[in-house]
DNA sequence: ATGACTAAACCTTTTAGA
């Protein structure tokens, strides 16, 4: 089983790239940030043409999330259960064909700055996901947490460490909720492999940023204990990023064996 | 240079992203 986790920073405008790399890219799970439009202009007749169910949770202009899946799911739930936020920022269900994997796809906070109250909505969405995700482990052994989190576990996942120490994304406010979920029994898919140092999934538009490889890795997959052996890759597929008009994201793609 | 791109909307200017 393979699953993915993409912010296409507006599906309007990247529907395209994302039906084109689904046909190079079969997997059977994808999740979807920044849609940035209303469910009524979700495009579940493209997608389903071509081999996929989708489930979305978006709203006007901002933030939007979406399952892709190509087989049907159960218990589809929008955005965390026990946490109050007017934003559409995460979608679950339970997947794969014996349906016992659980899937949690989130667009986390960016936070802005450390100190605005944007940081501080951030760092009461990070509880606030953290204590309903320690609940769903207990109900779901075989869990994936992945998305967008907006958020580095260390020096390694940023091009200048230097200059963006305790910049946002690299705060170690926001790097300890990132530990807390770890703790959990949570383990970070892509560290479990050698990769290439000054390995990302954001690059700046500006500046020539992702030719000049100067980038953050924020887009994670998190998988449960009970996952953790059957992780037999995790890769960032960069690309996308040389499309025209591309999204500033990369896919981060896992695939898990026995499933 | 609180700049540089990109996207959306209240659209020739502002807000937000990261």
């Amino acid at each position: 089983m393979k699953i993915a986790t993409w912010n296409v920073n507006s599906l309007t405008v990247r529907l395209p790239q994302v039906l084109d790399w689904l046909q190079a890219n079969p997997v059977d799970v994808l999740g979807l940030q920044e849609l940035k439009m209303t469910d009524d202009k979700f495009p579940f007749e493209a997608l389903r043409q071509a081999g996929y169910h989708a489930h979305a949770f978006g709203q006007k202009t901002y933030n939007g999330v979406a399952l892709l899946t190509r087989t049907p799911v159960a218990n589809v739930v929008r955005n965390i259960p026990g946490f109050s936020d007017d934003m559409a920022r995460v979608i679950s269900a339970d997947v794969g064909d014996a349906g016992d994997v659980r899937v949690i796809a989130g667009y986390f906070p960016n936070g802005q700055e450390p100190g605005s109250d944007k940081f501080e909505y951030k760092m009461s969405w990070l509880k606030g996901l953290r204590d309903w995700v320690r609940t769903e482990l207990a109900a779901h052994p075989k869990l994936v947490l992945m998305g967008d989190y907006n958020i580095t576990f260390d020096d390694a996942d940023v091009w200048d460490p230097v200059g963006m120490e305790g910049q946002i994304h690299c705060t170690e406010e926001e790097r300890y909720h990132l530990r807390a979920l770890i703790a959990l029994g949570l383990h970070d898919a892509y560290r479990l492999f050698a990769h290439p140092e000054k390995s990302y999934s954001w690059w700046d538009y500006r500046d020539f940023a992702f030719r000049r490889n100067r980038g953050l890795r924020i887009d994670h997959i998190l998988v449960s204990d009970a996952l953790k052996p059957l992780v037999s890759s995790c890769e960032i597929d960069k690309a996308p990023r040389s499309n025209e008009r591309p999204s500033d994201h990369a896919p981060v793609v896992v695939e898990l064996s026995g499933l």
